[in-house]
DNA sequence: TTATAGATTGCCT
DNA sequence: GGCAATCTATAAT
């Protein structure tokens, strides 16, 4: 689907609306972007998952809805956020019309605009300017940290709906140029663990794990 | 009511 | 590479 505009338009409703696994494919290269007040926070989106629903076993919307879940059944567009290990926060954006499952989670970032409020949220000193890929790679090279550095929490931002314009939270297009996809199996898994469902831009150095 | 697994991370050896 | 941290949804009792 062509969708370019300009920067800090959110995407549309229809973008989200289809298969999560279209989706998941056609986020690689846009941009999350968090407003903060006055502050911008933004990273181009390099590694995603999708999560297909009632016949995905590893989906959390499996089994049916529930209230943990019931985002994932809603209206495509708008945020899933859970809480996992006691510690961490994953974000993922639901699929698919009204009544049908599905969602994509973020798995990694590469840091555009913000880097220091990102290294303030995610506890770490940045000595001086961070230009190396290291020092980058520990603010949003998986989803807890991506989560963490953009201050997404489920309080905050579950069920929000990401196409809104004065949405604090959505994704965009930057008319980067189109990425070669590489698919590999999902992380972190055990259920369906076999099933190539995991997209990242190929050779990018910011994905959470080769 | 109690037990357990979990779409992770960071620190330890 | 191993494992603890620490909350919560869901399953088992």
């Amino acid at each position: 689907m062509r969708m370019e505009g300009k920067l800090s338009t959110p995407l549309p409703r229809d973008f989200y609306a289809r298969d999560p696994r279209i989706v998941s494919r056609e986020l690689l290269g846009k941009v999350l972007v968090r407003r903060e007040g006055k502050k911008l926070l933004s990273g181009r989106i390099v590694e995603v998952e999708a999560y297909l629903g009632l016949n995905d076993p590893a989906a959390h919307s499996a089994a049916g809805r529930t209230l943990r879940n019931a985002v994932l059944f809603g209206p495509a567009g708008h945020s899933y956020v859970y809480f996992i290990y006691g510690n961490h926060y994953c974000f993922n954006v639901s699929c698919l019309p009204d009544g049908e499952a599905g969602g994509v989670l973020f798995r990694a970032l590469e840091p555009l605009l913000g880097i220091k409020e990102m290294a303030r949220a995610r506890g770490i000193f940045l000595d001086g300017t961070p230009s190396n890929t290291r020092d980058l790679r520990q603010l949003t090279s998986g989803p807890g940290r991506l989560a963490e550095a953009f201050g997404i929490t489920r309080l905050r931002d579950n069920a929000k709906d990401l196409t809104r314009a004065d949405s604090d939270l959505f994704i965009t297009d930057d008319s980067y140029p189109s990425p070669r996809v590489r698919k590999t199996v999902r992380i972190g898994i055990t259920k369906a663990a076999k099933r190539p469902l995991r997209f990242l831009i190929a050779g990018n150095e910011f994905i959470s794990r080769a």
